[in-house]
RNA sequence: GGCGCGGUGGUAGAGUGGUUAUGCAGCGGAUUGCAAAUCCGUGAACAGCGGUUCGAAUCCGCUCCGCGCCUCCA
């Protein structure tokens, strides 16, 4: 088996070719960053660090890159709204992002460029566009002319005819066509700006993922990711600008989309309530547990995230880390991953079949603890990220710190639980154990001895 | 209106034209002072209607239902 992508541009699953089998370039679309990020954005940076993970073990070389978006109207907008300084929004969100991702136990990408340092890469991929007669400068707005791309739509699968009799939207007056996109807009005194050939403005939403995939992975590279919603008007404009551009006919190989988010069943929404920030999610829940519930579901599906499928996913890991507890004494060999998990994964991610596959692995470890199998355990945990914390401090730290006992109590009661055990006195015994389970500590009695865990 | 995706057992969620997904929950058993953890066994599904086929949940068509996108939302 080779590594296989679901490809939206042909729609179809391809075995995945690189450009340069020494180097793979994967680019995908980062945060803008005017606020914490909700669980939906947490989906495509898991995916894909999961497809930079298997990559990493495919090929020698593999350059990750995902932007940051720190200029947009959004931030305009919040910045306007509290009174903050756009550069503080853009510098503390990026920071709260990298915080939150972390504790998914998501990498950073190898290169991860913010649009304002490169404006001058932008507005240098503009100048080309007006010159090759893809785009034009009108009302101080310079507009993609989408009809001088005559493959236009090619992603998406649309055309022309079907967005005009769709729009919804008002047609500004200085468009020529309906579907021309905006590559500079002018600012106004109060909002950021930089000087250019059509004066003092801001980059439209697209150019930025052009110009900065051009400049670290070049005219064509393998693989471009995102959300699914990304894919009209977001790849498909990021697409005509650089082929037109880079006189290319392929811009990225392979497109990848995750699918979106529900919560409880409902799309997530401020006003329904039921949205959730990656930030606020992690005071209840361990990252990982967040993390592994994502992978759950293969990631071009539709997502339903409900409190009770992460706290299942929670006990899963539970599980897990508690087989790696009661063989604590076993040696993990350093081996690879077994064949069929990776292949689940080699299969355009199949993360709930390779999951499957770790639970066959549980299942043989706990019969038979050997260093074979649980080093295959562990490499097959590390290539989705989990299970690769220190045992005690997941298995004892849980979800409940704040559960009001501490350790040395714990210990404490276990001892008295220990000493009435041996005088046969099971009522006491009991009695300690029922007291410790209505603190969220269970206890687990073996031949060495009792451990205990935090629900 | 246009384009696209999906409907699998109580639940989450894979998959293949004919043979067990897997997890959770349930039921029975082993183990345990009793539990927990673990192990063994077990029931249960492919939205509906047609078609192709020796055979379809898997291919094709239609119907119903749900969802996404259609200019700045991952």
């Amino acid at each position: 088996m080779t590594l296989h992508i679901y490809n939206t541009l042909t729609r179809k699953k391809e075995e995945f070719k690189p450009i340069n089998p020494d180097c793979v370039g994967m680019y995908v679309c980062g945060p803008t960053v005017y606020d914490f990020a909700h669980i939906g954005n947490a989906r495509p940076v898991i995916v894909f660090d999961v497809l930079y993970r298997l990559l990493k073990t495919l090929y020698k070389d593999v350059t990750y890159v995902r932007n940051i978006t720190d200029v947009d109207d959004k931030i305009n907008a919040k910045s306007k709204e509290t009174g903050e300084d756009i550069r503080t929004i853009t510098e503390r969100t990026a920071k709260a992002f990298h915080e939150d991702m972390a504790a998914l136990n998501a990498g950073n990408p190898d290169i991860e460029p913010r649009a304002t340092e490169h404006i001058a890469e932008m507005i240098d991929m503009i100048e080309t566009l007006i010159a090759n007669g893809n785009a034009y400068a009108a009302d101080g707005h310079v507009l993609f002319h989408v009809p001088s791309m005559p493959e236009y739509g090619a992603l998406s699968g649309r055309n022309m005819d079907d967005m005009i009799a769709g729009a919804r939207v008002e047609v500004a007056s200085y468009k020529k066509d309906p579907a021309d996109f905006v590559l500079w807009k002018p600012s106004e005194e109060d909002v950021p700006g930089w000087e250019s050939p059509w004066g003092r403005g801001r980059p439209g939403w697209h150019i930025e993922c052009s110009a900065m995939s051009r400049k670290y992975l070049g005219n064509t590279f393998d693989i471009h990711g995102g959300g699914h919603d990304l894919i009209f008007p977001h790849h498909e404009n990021e697409i005509a600008q650089s082929c037109c551009a880079n006189k290319t006919e392929r811009f990225a190989n392979y497109w990848m989309h995750n699918g979106h988010l529900m919560v409880e069943g409902e799309k997530m929404s401020k006003s329904l309530g039921n949205f959730f920030t990656v930030h606020e999610l992690l005071e209840e829940v361990p990252g990982e547990a967040l993390r592994f519930y994502m992978l759950s579901a293969q990631y071009r599906s539709p997502f339903d995230f409900t409190k009770d499928g992460v706290r299942e996913a929670k006990s899963t890991l539970d599980r897990f880390y508690t087989a790696l507890r009661q063989h604590n004494d076993v040696v993990a060999s350093d081996v690879a991953a077994p064949q069929p998990f990776i292949a689940a994964l080699e299969d355009d991610l199949n993360t709930p079949l390779a999951i499957s596959q770790l639970h066959e692995l549980l299942g043989n470890f706990n019969k038979d603890p050997n260093p074979q199998t649980k080093g295959q355990l562990l490499a097959a945990a590390q290539l989705l990220g989990i299970l690769q914390q220190d045992v005690e401090v997941w298995l004892k730290g849980g979800s409940q710190e704040n559960s009001g006992v501490d350790e040395s109590s714990i210990e404490r009661m276990i001892e008295e639980r220990k000493q009435a055990k041996a005088n046969k006195d099971f009522a006491a015994a009991d009695r300690i154990r029922d007291e410790l389970d209505g603190l969220g500590i269970v206890l687990e009695d073996s031949a060495q001895g009792t451990t205990w865990k935090r629900k």
